[in-house]
RNA sequence: GGGCGCGUAGCUCAGCUGGUUAGAGCGCACGGUUCACAUCCGUGAGGUCGGGGGUUCGAGUCCCUCCGCGCCCACCA
C-alpha cells in the first residue's frame, strides 16, 4: 500500500506534457515498437509510405495533418494486431533545394556557375547532412510512429537505382523520348517546368491592336496581348469563313520593324469574334500557336535566350529583357504609325509555382513522358475499385485529368537531382545511349562504335516527382525482389493532401501499375489544407501562420493532434484554431485527472472483498453499455475514415458520460465499501482503460502516460482488477478493445434506459434548485412516486441524494404517495418527484408553471398523436414506430402527473 | 467553358447509411473552492440548418433551381 500512496503522490494535479512526450517517445522508439516486427511473423501487414516531405522543409500545419492522420491510422492498426509498418523518408526537393543552396552561395559572395557542378553538389549534399534530419525530428515531436530504421531519400543509392530502371524500362518501351517542344520555361530558375508547376493569376493587362502591313500595300489589323512576340510571328491566320478576310488568305504580310515576310494563313481555330478577327501566330512562343504552326507547317522562330531577353532574332531589340522590348517595340511601332490602340484586358498570367516569375512559352530540347498508356491503366485502376480514393468525389477528379493527360516533361535543367540516365557518344546527340551507369554506357558505346569513344552524360536532372513517382516500392527496395517488398507492398493506405492528387498520386499509380503490375495502395485518403482560423490560406505575408512546434511546446502534441483530427472531414480543407487546442489541452488534463481519481480511490478497496460474480448496479450497466456503444460506433467510423467523428464521439463519452456522471456517483457507490466498492472500482478501471485505447492512436502521450500509471497502481495494489485483454508492456502495443456483447443484451439496456431517467430527474432537480434559489450546498427534502419502479428508485436513494443534493435521512420514495401542498413537482414518464422547498414554493407561481409545463407535453403528446395515426404507423419501420408509441406513453404517464397534481392545487 | 466544395447557435465547426424535440468547443448570463481536475462543476439563454420547389410516412441529410463564398481543371489571341 505504501507503493500505492507513493504513484499517488507522484502524480502531478495537471498532466505535464513537457518531460513526458520526449521520455515516452525515446522509450517507444528503443523498445522497437514502430517496427513490423514487433507483431508475429504471421500478421497481417498495414503499410503507409510517408508523403516524403522536402529534406529542406520546416514542419507546418500541414505536415502536422498528415504526420497525425498517418499516425492515427498506424497505431490502431498496431493495436489491432497487424504489422504496422509506417515507412519514412524525405525527397531531395530539387528547385526547392538547389534554390536554398544558391542563396547560401549568393550569401557567401559566391555562385553556382562559379563554384561548377561537382562542388555545387557537394555543397548540397553537406545542406541535406545539416538540414535533412531537422523535419524529421520535427515528424517525431508529433509522436509519429515511423519505422526509422527503413528511413529513405529520394536520392539513396537505392532509390536512384530505381530511378534509372524505371526509366530505362520506359524508354525501352518507347514511353520516353527526346525532342524540341514548346515548353513552360522558367527565366530566373533556368530550367523547364511541368504543367503542373505552372500556375495561371489573373492580372491587369492591355489587350494591344496593331496593324500587319501586306506586301504591296494595306493592311490587316491584328490584337495581342503579348506585343513582343511579334518579333517571332510566322503567320497571320484569320477563319476560313470569315468573310471580312477571305481576300487576305495566302497573301504575304511583313512583320511589324523587321519587315520579314511570313503568310496569312487560314485556320479553324481563329474566333472570328474575339478582337479583330486576326491572329498573329508565334509557334515558338505559344503553345495553340506552335499547333497551328505544326498543322500549316510554319518554321519555329525562337526570339528569346534562356534568360528570357531578346536574341538576334529580335534584330534592333536583341539584348533587352521581354518586357522592355514590349514597351520599347510597341513605341517604336506606334511612331511608325502601326499601332492602333490598346485597350484594358484581364490577363491569365502564367507564373512558376516556386519563384512566382512569369513563366516563358519556349521551344527547347526535352525529355518526356508519353503518359498515356499509364493513364489508361490507373484510370482502370480507379474505375474496377481496385483503388479508392476517399473521399470518392475526387474520383471525378481523377478521371478527368487522367483521360486528358498529355505527355510529362520530365527533364530539368537543374544540378540537384537524378541526371538522366543518357550518354552522348562523341557529341552526338542524335543517338543517345542509355544505360545504368557510366561503366555501362561505356561498354554499349564500344560496342556499337569501337574503342577510344568520349562520352557525355545529359546534363539534365529528372523531375523531382519521377522519383517520388516511385516512392511506396523504391523504398521497400525494388527493383530488388527484397523481403519487405514482398512483404509489405502493395502498402495499404495512401494518405496526403489533394492538392498533389496529381503529382504525387497518380504518378505513383501509374508507375506501379506499369513497373509491379500492382497497385501501390488499395485506398487513397484525401485530408484538405490547413487555413488559419478564419479560413484563410496560410502565408507569410499575411502573418497568419500557425507554427505547429510553438503549439505543442505551448499546449502539448495530444492537444495540437486532437484538434487536427476532430477538427478535419476527408478531402475538406479545416481551420485551425488556438482555442480549440486549449480546450483539447484541458480535455488531456481531464483524462489525467480521470486516472488519478481513480488511483486515489484504490485504497477503498480490497482484493478480498472481490466477490465470486460481481453484481452491477444500474449505473454500472449504463456506464458499460454506453462504453460497448461507443466502441462499436468508433469502430464503424474509423473503418470508414471518419475519424474526426469517432474522436469527438470519444471525447462526449469519456467527458459527459463517464467523468461528469459515472465517476460522481462512484464516489457513492465506492464509500460503501465491500464487494460494491470492488466492483466499481473494476468498472471504473474497465472503462477508462478501454477509453484509453480506442484514444491512443489520437493522443498518443498521455493515454500512454496514464494508462502506464493506472496500471502502476493497480499493480501495486493487488485488487484482481485487470483489463480484459490482458496486461501489456505498453499501450502502445495493447489490443484494440473488443465490444462485449452481453452488455448490450435487452436486460442491460433496460437497465440503462432506468439509469437514463434517473439522470433526467437529478437535472430536473439541480434545474428546480436553481430556479428557486436554493443555496448550492444546501440539503433539501424529496419525496418521490416512483410507481412500478419503487425498488430501483429505493436503490438508487442514495446515488440520487449526493447528485442531487437531497436530504437522504427525509428523501421519501414511496409506489404512491400523497404530495404536501406546497411543492414543486417534477414529472418523468410516470415517475413524480416532489421538492418541498419550504417556503420557497409560491403556490400561484408553481401551478403557473406546471400549467406551462403540461401545455408543452400536450403539444408534444398531440403531435405524435397525430404522428402515429397517420400513414407513418403503416409505413415506418416497426423499430422506428416502436420508438415513437414508447415516447408517446411517456407523455402520456407524464400529462397525467402534471394533471394530477394541478387539480390538488 | 467544364468540375467540385462550402453556406447549421454570436464565433469556429460536427452531424456517418434520411427516422421525426439539430449537437460540440469557445463566447455570453447566473451560481458554485469539501479530499480527480478552476486546464474544474452546475444551471441557462441562443438556431424557421442560405432562399424557393420537389421526392418521401418522414429531409439539415436525397433531387431540381436560385443567391453568396471558395477551390480545381481547361484552348481565350
Amino acid at each position: 500500500m505504501k507503493e500505492l500512496e507513493l504513484i499517488m503522490s507522484e502524480m502531478p494535479k495537471t498532466y505535464e506534457f513537457k518531460g513526458t512526450e520526449e521520455r515516452l517517445y525515446k522509450w517507444w522508439e528503443e523498445s522497437g515498437w514502430f517496427k513490423p516486427e514487433v507483431r508475429p511473423a504471421d500478421a497481417k501487414p498495414y503499410v503507409i509510405s510517408i508523403p516524403p516531405p522536402n529534406v529542406t522543409g520546416q514542419l507546418h500545419s500541414g505536415h502536422a495533418l498528415f504526420a497525425t492522420l498517418e499516425d492515427l491510422m498506424i497505431r490502431r492498426a498496431r493495436m489491432q494486431g497487424r504489422a504496422a509498418l509506417w515507412v519514412p523518408g524525405t525527397d531531395h526537393a530539387g528547385i526547392a533545394t538547389q534554390l536554398q543552396v544558391e542563396k547560401m552561395l549568393r550569401d557567401e559572395g559566391t555562385s553556382r556557375e562559379e563554384v561548377g557542378r561537382e562542388e555545387f553538389l557537394r555543397r548540397t549534399w553537406e545542406w541535406k547532412e545539416k538540414y535533412g534530419g531537422r523535419i524529421t525530428t520535427q515528424l517525431r515531436r508529433l509522436g509519429a510512429s515511423c519505422d526509422w530504421d527503413r528511413e529513405r531519400f529520394t536520392l539513396d543509392e537505392g532509390l536512384s537505382e530505381a530511378v534509372a530502371e524505371a526509366f530505362i524500362r520506359l524508354y525501352r518501351m518507347g514511353l520516353i523520348y527526346q525532342g524540341e517542344y514548346l515548353v513552360n520555361w522558367s527565366p530566373g530558375l533556368q530550367t523547364a517546368v511541368s504543367d503542373l508547376e505552372v500556375e495561371y493569376t489573373p492580372e491587369n493587362g492591355f489587350l494591344y491592336y496593331f496593324k500587319y502591313p501586306l506586301k504591296g500595300g494595306g493592311h490587316i489589323e491584328v490584337a495581342t496581348t503579348r506585343p513582343e512576340t511579334i518579333l517571332g510571328d510566322t503567320a497571320v491566320a484569320v477563319h476560313p469563313d470569315d468573310e471580312r478576310y477571305t481576300e487576305m488568305i495566302g497573301k504575304t504580310a511583313l512583320v511589324p520593324m523587321l519587315n520579314r515576310e511570313i503568310p496569312i494563313i487560314a485556320d479553324t481555330y481563329v474566333d472570328m469574334s474575339f478582337g479583330s478577327g486576326a491572329l498573329k501566330i508565334t509557334p515558338g512562343h505559344d503553345p495553340n500557336d506552335f499547333e497551328i504552326g505544326q498543322r500549316h507547317g510554319l518554321e519555329i522562330i525562337n526570339i528569346m535566350n534562356k534568360d528570357a531577353t531578346m536574341n538576334a532574332e529580335a534584330g534592333p531589340y536583341a539584348g533587352l529583357d521581354r518586357f522592355e522590348c514590349r514597351k520599347k517595340l510597341w513605341a517604336d511601332m506606334e511612331e511608325a504609325g502601326l499601332t492602333v490602340g490598346k485597350k484594358d484586358h484581364e490577363l491569365s498570367v502564367p507564373r512558376s509555382q516556386r519563384g512566382g516569375e512569369v513563366v516563358e512559352p519556349l521551344v527547347s530540347r526535352q525529355w518526356f513522358v508519353d503518359a498515356k498508356p499509364m493513364a489508361d491503366m490507373g484510370l482502370a485502376a480507379v474505375r474496377n475499385g481496385r483503388v479508392k480514393i476517399v473521399p470518392e468525389r475526387f474520383n471525378k477528379v481523377w478521371e478527368n485529368w487522367l483521360t486528358n493527360i498529355r505527355p510529362w516533361c520530365i527533364s530539368r535543367q537543374l544540378w540537384w537531382g537524378h541526371r538522366i540516365p543518357v550518354w552522348y557518344v562523341n557529341g552526338d546527340y542524335d543517338q543517345p545511349i542509355v544505360a545504368r551507369n557510366e561503366a555501362d554506357a561505356y561498354a554499349q558505346a564500344r560496342k556499337l562504335h569501337g574503342e577510344g569513344v568520349t562520352l557525355e552524360q545529359d546534363p539534365d536532372v529528372l523531375d523531382t516527382w519521377f522519383s517520388s513517382g516511385l516512392w511506396p516500392f523504391s523504398t521497400l527496395g525494388w527493383p530488388e525482389e527484397t523481403a519487405d517488398l514482398q512483404r509489405y507492398f502493395p502498402t495499404d493506405v495512401l494518405e496526403t493532401g489533394h492538392d498533389i492528387l496529381f503529382f504525387w498520386v497518380a504518378r505513383m499509380v501509374m508507375s506501379s501499375l506499369m513497373f509491379t503490375n500492382d497497385i501501390p495502395f488499395h485506398t487513397v485518403y484525401l485530408h484538405g489544407l490547413v487555413r488559419d482560423e478564419k479560413g484563410r490560406k496560410m502565408s507569410k505575408t499575411l502573418g497568419n501562420v500557425t507554427d505547429p512546434l510553438e503549439v505543442m511546446d505551448e499546449f502539448g502534441t495530444d492537444a495540437l493532434r486532437f484538434t487536427l483530427v476532430t477538427g478535419s472531414t476527408p478531402g475538406n480543407d479545416m481551420n485551425l484554431s488556438l482555442t480549440k487546442v486549449e480546450s483539447n489541452r484541458n480535455f488531456a488534463n481531464k483524462i489525467w485527472n480521470m486516472a488519478r481519481f481513480i488511483v486515489s480511490n484504490m485504497d477503498k478497496v480490497s482484493k478480498d472483498e472481490k466477490p465470486d460474480v460481481p453484481t452491477y448496479t444500474a449505473a454500472d450497466q449504463w456506464i458499460l453499455h454506453r462504453l460497448q456503444q461507443l466502441i462499436k460506433n468508433a469502430d464503424r467510423l474509423c473503418d470508414n475514415y471518419l475519424y474526426g467523428e469517432a474522436g469527438r464521439q470519444i471525447n462526449d463519452f469519456m467527458w459527459n458520460d463517464f467523468a461528469d456522471w459515472y465517476v460522481e456517483l462512484a464516489k457513492v457507490q465506492l464509500n460503501e465499501g465491500g464487494a460494491r466498492a470492488w466492483t466499481t472500482m473494476s468498472v471504473l478501471f474497465r472503462v477508462l482503460d478501454s477509453c484509453l485505447r480506442l484514444l491512443h492512436p489520437y493522443v498518443p502521450y498521455v493515454t500512454e502516460e496514464t494508462w502506464g500509471q493506472v496500471k502502476g497502481a493497480l499493480l501495486a495494489a493487488d485488487l484482481g482488477i485487470e483489463p480484459a485483454e490482458g496486461w501489456s508492456e505498453a499501450l502502445i502495443i495493447a489490443d484494440w478493445p473488443q465490444v462485449e456483447q452481453s452488455w448490450l443484451s435487452a436486460t442491460a439496456s433496460r437497465a440503462a434506459d432506468d439509469f437514463e431517467q434517473l439522470r433526467e430527474m437529478v437535472r430536473s432537480i439541480r434545474a428546480a434548485r436553481a430556479d428557486a434559489n436554493v443555496e448550492p450546498g444546501k440539503r433539501i427534502k424529496a419525496l418521490i412516486a416512483a410507481g412500478d419502479k419503487l425498488s430501483f428508485y429505493e436503490e438508487q436513494a442514495g446515488i440520487l441524494a449526493s447528485l442531487a443534493r437531497l436530504d437522504e435521512a427525509e428523501l421519501e420514495i414511496a409506489a404512491d404517495l400523497e404530495a404536501p401542498e406546497k411543492v414543486v413537482t417534477l414529472a418523468l414518464g410516470a415517475v413524480s418527484c416532489y421538492l418541498p422547498l419550504a417556503g420557497m414554493v409560491d403556490l400561484s407561481q408553481e401551478r403557473a408553471r406546471l400549467e406551462k409545463e403540461l401545455a408543452e407535453i400536450e403539444q408534444e403528446r398531440e403531435r405524435l398523436a397525430k404522428l402515429l395515426a397517420g400513414p407513418f404507423a403503416e409505413r415506418a419501420p416497426a423499430a422506428v414506430v416502436q420508438k415513437e408509441r414508447d415516447k408517446f406513453a411517456n407523455l402520456e404517464a407524464q400529462a397525467e402527473q402534471v394533471k394530477e397534481r394541478l387539480a390538488t392545487l
